[in-house]
RNA sequence: GCGCUCAUAGCUCAGUUGGAUAGAGCAACUGCCUUCUAAGCAGUAGGUCGUAGGUUCGAGUCCUACUGGGCGCACCA
């Protein structure tokens, strides 16, 4: 609702300071002010529009003149919506509302409108674990951070595309393999016979394999024939890989439906060579002229990526070049993703072949992009061909990721290289565990490890926190509040709650954090049930949904209050006057439920999900302190309580809206 | 060595592309369940925003230097 009333402002006020002073303002910021008594809507132009007079004409206005200039000349233009425009402090220009009209408009109006930026398809690339373990709690903050991104763009109106990228031929699958093969002597049918959670097996056994190479570094030779074997995909040993790589992508994809995460896509690493998608891309970054080859020094033999001189310097240590081709005449995996990436917008003429390979509840199915053509489905729409790509992968990676973008930038045809610009890596940073954690997972630190503040998960160790436990966890602790709360619940519905509630435990505390904080895991955060958690915004609606329930039964349900309320309108606006020094309540409750589609806006701009966690909770929060304080139920003037109702419902709609954009789920009762 | 990133209340973190009086949760303390769910609400206490300069009407936010963390710079993936 402010999204474009804030969109207003600023093209009024960029023309209006157009016509009255002569300059053209690139940006025009206009807030939220920090209370009420200031406006709704504020902006500080005035400020800005005094130093560029001052600088383009010699002429020395006062900002405090120049705002009010532009409040008089701005308020005809803003009627429908504005009351009226007040100049303040030094120059600020502040917007006051027509309270009661907006918030009836608001009532039938959509959370939010269609506003997206990209003009085609986009493909959000996230989760992408290696497939040989479980995923831990890392890979859950990817997934969520993924997925919450990829319902942020939906919601804004851009049509998204998600893949999961299968690295089926890397050391992680092989060492996995090595230790099925060699250090348990099984054969593919004897793995193929192990029952149980197969991902939590070779999540054990991956990290006995690391111990088994340590113990004897001459074993690290089976490991290169093994990945040599995969590579070529010959042999008993490439079936195990496959095997395995299927049977854990599996276990990921049905770790992630928990969370209400799907895919549609799940490239997969071996295609992107046996289908030439890395030859062709070779060829084109050749004749580019992006890559050369090096005849001399210790890179002599390999082709490589030349880093920018004006950002990245070699020193003795460091080439700043990146290799792509190995001397012996192999692709690393930067060249692969290169490929991948010129595939994702379209910029090769190959594709993979298909296969339905997971089934979702909902009839969503995932296809597998592999390198053979097998079954008889097709999908029903062609993948890849996107006008952008967002990567959803660790802050580790910005550097791999920097040489990717430089080398699709450097083949895509002039037409296509704004899609490679608007293109961008969505860097994280990563979940770690506070020594507690680790202690609480059994593992024993060392008296230096104890001191720190975190410590890096490892699989390679098998020191992590997998996703699934968590979960595990947080339903069964989940489970014994309901069955306190809920007793008259069957046991089905009880258990449909706990695992709402576990979602939206875990998707709230992967997703309050902004990007670039470290999260240090701790159980004690993690499982908390109180205070800034998911369970806290379950709690909101749940009690709306109270509120709804009561009044049924006592025969007051209002379905329409704004139908009601059309014919009070001033009364309407008496309830949301300011009390002397003290901002209306209920106004402000209403302001900020109408600024959703303002902060859905920032995110989808920003790439950043915590936004919308810190406003879905901050909204919560503003319910809860109005439920408190206001008896609807009680309430016996009816108009009133059609007033009370409204503020419900508009909070209600933006709430379910903000929750539904993060995957969260609100059972009726908890 | 170079690059990126972070430093805000006892702890964990927000802080609207430079704006008005720096916020929240946890922990501590004080109240509130005959009431639409107390998984909650109201209140108290807690700050030289790492240090020193600079830019300007204005700096937690931008620039420089310094201090102290973290990550990256593999013929790994």
């Amino acid at each position: 609702m402010l999204y474009l009333l804030r969109e207003n402002i600023r093209s009024a006020i960029r023309a209006t300071v157009e016509r009255r002073f002569g300059l053209m303002l690139p940006e025009v910021a206009v807030e939220f002010p920090p209370h009420a008594a200031l406006g709704d809507l504020a902006t500080p132009a005035a400020f800005e529009v005094s130093k560029r007079l001052k600088a383009a004409t010699g002429e020395k206005r006062s900002p405090r003149d120049i705002a009010l200039a532009l409040a008089a000349d701005l308020h005809p233009e803003l009627t429908k919506n504005v009351d009226r425009i007040e100049v303040a402090g030094a120059g600020y220009v502040n917007c006051f509302l027509r309270r009661a009209e907006t918030l009836l408009a608001a009532l039938d109006a959509p959370a939010v409108v269609s506003m997206p930026r990209f003009g085609g398809k986009v493909i959000v690339e996230h989760t992408s674990v290696n497939p040989n373990k479980a995923a831990h709690i890392g890979h859950l903050r990817n997934a969520i951070l993924g997925d919450t991104l990829v319902r942020i763009l939906r919601a804004v109106g851009e049509t998204v595309e998600v893949h999961n990228y299968i690295d089926d031929t890397g050391v992680q699958v092989a060492d996995v393999v090595v230790g099925f093969a060699y250090m348990e002597g099984k054969s593919l049918a004897d793995v193929e016979a192990i029952t149980g959670k197969f991902d939590d097996v070779c999540w054990d056994l991956y990290a006995r394999v690391g111990a088994w190479y340590a113990a004897d570094e001459s074993r690290l030779q089976l490991r290169a024939e093994t990945l040599h074997a995969i590579e070529r995909h010959e042999g008993a040993l490439a079936a195990l890989a496959e095997h395995v790589a299927e049977r854990i992508v599996t276990c990921h994809l049905a770790t992630m439906q928990r969370l209400g995460i799907q895919y549609d896509v799940l490239p997969c690493e071996s295609a992107v060579l046996r289908l030439n998608f890395w030859s062709d891309a070779f060829e084109r970054l050749k004749a580019a002229g992006a890559i050369t080859y090096e005849t001399e020094g210790r890179q002599a033999g390999c082709w490589v990526m030349r880093a920018d001189p004006e950002t990245t310097a070699a020193d003795d240590e460091h080439d700043a070049d990146k290799i792509l081709v190995r001397s012996n005449g192999t692709v690393n995996y930067t060249g692969k993703d290169i490929a991948y990436h010129l595939w994702k917008l379209g910029l090769l003429d190959r594709d993979f072949h298909y296969r339905a390979f997971y089934r979702y509840p909902d009839g969503h199915t995932a296809w597998m992009g592999g390198a053979v053509a097998s079954g008889t489905e097709s999908p029903p729409t062609s993948f890849g061909q996107g006008v952008a790509y967002l990567n959803v992968i660790d802050v580790g990676q910005s550097y791999a990721q920097a040489f990717v973008k430089r080398g699709v930038l450097a083949v895509a045809p002039p037409a296509r290289r704004s899609s490679v610009a608007v293109s961008a890596h969505v860097a994280y940073e990563k979940v770690a565990l506070t020594p507690s954690s680790c202690l609480e997972l059994g593992f024993t630190l060392s008296d230096e490890d104890r001191r720190r503040p975190f410590i890096s998960m490892s699989g390679r160790k098998g020191l992590g926190v997998k996703a699934n436990d968590l979960l595990d966890r947080l339903e069964k602790r989940a489970l014994a509040q309901v069955q306190a709360h809920q007793p008259a619940l069957s046991k089905a519905e009880q258990q449909s709650i706990a695992h709402k509630v576990a979602v939206a435990a875990v998707r709230y505390f992967l997703l309050k954090f902004a990007r670039t904080t470290l999260i240090a895991f701790d159980f004690t955060e993690a499982m908390a049930e109180q205070g800034e958690t998911g369970v806290y915004l379950l709690y909101s609606l749940v009690r709306i949904a109270g509120i709804r329930r009561k009044l049924r039964e006592a025969g007051l349900e209002c379905s329409a209050p704004a139908a009601v309320l059309r014919d009070y309108l001033p009364q309407v606006a008496e309830w949301l006057r300011d009390d002397g020094q003290n901002p209306n309540e209920f106004w402000a409750l209403a302001v900020l439920a109408l600024r959703y589609d303002v902060v859905l806006a920032e995110a989808a701009e920003t790439l950043e999900p915590s936004v919308i966690a810190k406003y879905a909770f901050q909204l919560a929060q503003a319910f809860s302190a109005f439920y408190n304080r206001h008896n609807i139920r009680h309430e016996s003037d009816e108009v009133r309580r059609a007033f009370l109702l409204a503020l419900v419902s508009l909070v209600e709609s933006r709430l379910l809206a903000a929750l539904n954009v993060l995957g969260i789920d609100a059972p009726e009762r908890m």
